[in-house]
DNA sequence: CACGATACGGAGACACTCTCCGCTTAGCAA
DNA sequence: TTGCTAAGCGGAGAGTGTCTCCGTATCGTG
C-alpha cells in the first residue's frame, strides 16, 4: 500500500474510534471522513461498509479483552466473586461505545458479520472463566459459555440503552450469577 | 375531529402496525403513508414523531399485556413455573416487532419517551406476579420489579437481535428465574 | 347553498449512504 | 533529476428517508 494511503487509513480509524465513542455506532460516516480530512470516497474505499470500519476500530479492543480476562483469572477467590468480576469486566468491554452491547452480542452468533471473529475473543475469554469454575464444580451443568455471553450481553444492552450506571447493573449481574452457580 | 381525519388516522395506525411487524421499528414512514393512501404531511400531522405513531399502534397491546398477566396468574403451580410462564409471556409481548424489546425496555425508564406510559403496563403486570411470589416468600428480598423487567427485557433484546428461537431463550430465562427465587 | 374552519397532499429542503470517475501524486526507473 | 504510470484521492451526485410548508380540497354548519 502506498504510504499516503496507509496514513489516511490510520487516521480514519483513529477518528472513527473517537466519533463512535462520542455519538455511538450510528454516527455519520461522512462526518468521520470530514473530520479525518478525507473525501467520502476514500473512506469507503478503505472500508466498504460501516462494519468493516468498526472491525478496524476494534483491533486494539481484542487485546484489552485478553488482558481483562487474565487479570480476573489471576485473582483467587470464591467462584461467585470470580464470576461477578468477569461479568463486570465484560459489561465494561462491550460498552465502550453506545450501541456496542447490542452490536457485539448479536455479531457473536452471526456468521455474516464482519466483526464476528473479533467478538469471539469474548466468547473464548468467557470460556476460560467457565473452565476454571467447572474445575471447581461451581457451575451448573446446564449452562454453557454461549448462554453466559447472551445473558451478560443482554444486561449490558439494557444498561446501554437505558443509561444505567454501575450501581444499577450490579444487582442484575448478581441475579444472573446466582442463577448459574451450583447450589450450595 | 372531522370524520375524514378520523378515518385517515385509524387507517394510518392500522397500516403502521402491519409495516412495523413486517419491517421492524425502523421502517420508512413515507412507506406507511403511501400504503395508507395519504400524503406524508397527513401522517406527520397526526403523529409528529415516529414514537407518537408507535404509541398509537401499541394501544391494543396494552390490553394484551393485562390479559396475559391474568392468564398466567390464574394457573396454580410452583413459583418457578409461574415465574417462567410470565417471563415467556413477557418476551413474547415485547417481541411483537423487531426492535421492540430494546425500544420498550429503554422506554420503561425514560420519562421523555412518549410511550413510557404504555410500557409501564408491563411493569405493573410484572408487579402483580411479584406480589404473588412475595406472598409465598418465593422471591429473594433483594430483587425488585424493575430489575426483573430489565433482566427479562435484556434476554428478549438479545433474542431479538440475534434471531434466537424459543428453545434458545428458555434456558436463559431459567437462569434468570433461578437467580431470583429464594433458595430451597 | 355558501362559507369558514379543518384537513389534505406532495413538492422540496435537508441529511445520510455509497458510487463513480476525472484528477493528483507517490514512488520507481533511467 | 525527470518522466511515467499505477495507485489513490475527493467530491459531485444518485438513491433513500425524514419532516415541513403552504396552496388546495373537503367537511359540516348556519
Amino acid at each position: 500500500m502506498r504510504a499516503d494511503a496507509q496514513r489516511n487509513r490510520a487516521r480514519i480509524v483513529e477518528v472513527a474510534r473517537e466519533v463512535f465513542r462520542e455519538q455511538g455506532y450510528d454516527a455519520s460516516l461522512d462526518e468521520v471522513a470530514k473530520r479525518a480530512g478525507v473525501g467520502a470516497g476514500t473512506l469507503y474505499r478503505h472500508f466498504p461498509s460501516r462494519e468493516a470500519l468498526l472491525d478496524a476500530v476494534m483491533q486494539s479492543w481484542v487485546d484489552r479483552v485478553e488482558e481483562a480476562a487474565g487479570k480476573v483469572l489471576a485473582h483467587e477467590g470464591p467462584p461467585r466473586d470470580l464470576l461477578l468480576a468477569w461479568f463486570t469486566a465484560y459489561v465494561g468491554l462491550v460498552s465502550l461505545h453506545k450501541g456496542g452491547p447490542a452490536k457485539i452480542t448479536s455479531a457473536m452468533g452471526d456468521p455474516t458479520s464482519p466483526i464476528m471473529h473479533k467478538c469471539q475473543v469474548l466468547t473464548r475469554a468467557t470460556d476460560r472463566v467457565v473452565e476454571r469454575l467447572r474445575a471447581e464444580d461451581a457451575l451448573r451443568a446446564e449452562v454453557d459459555t454461549v448462554q453466559i455471553c447472551r445473558l451478560v450481553g443482554g444486561v449490558a444492552a439494557v444498561a446501554d440503552q437505558g443509561g444505567l450506571d454501575d450501581g444499577a447493573v450490579r444487582p442484575l449481574l448478581e441475579v444472573v450469577a446466582d442463577g448459574m452457580l451450583a447450589p450450595a
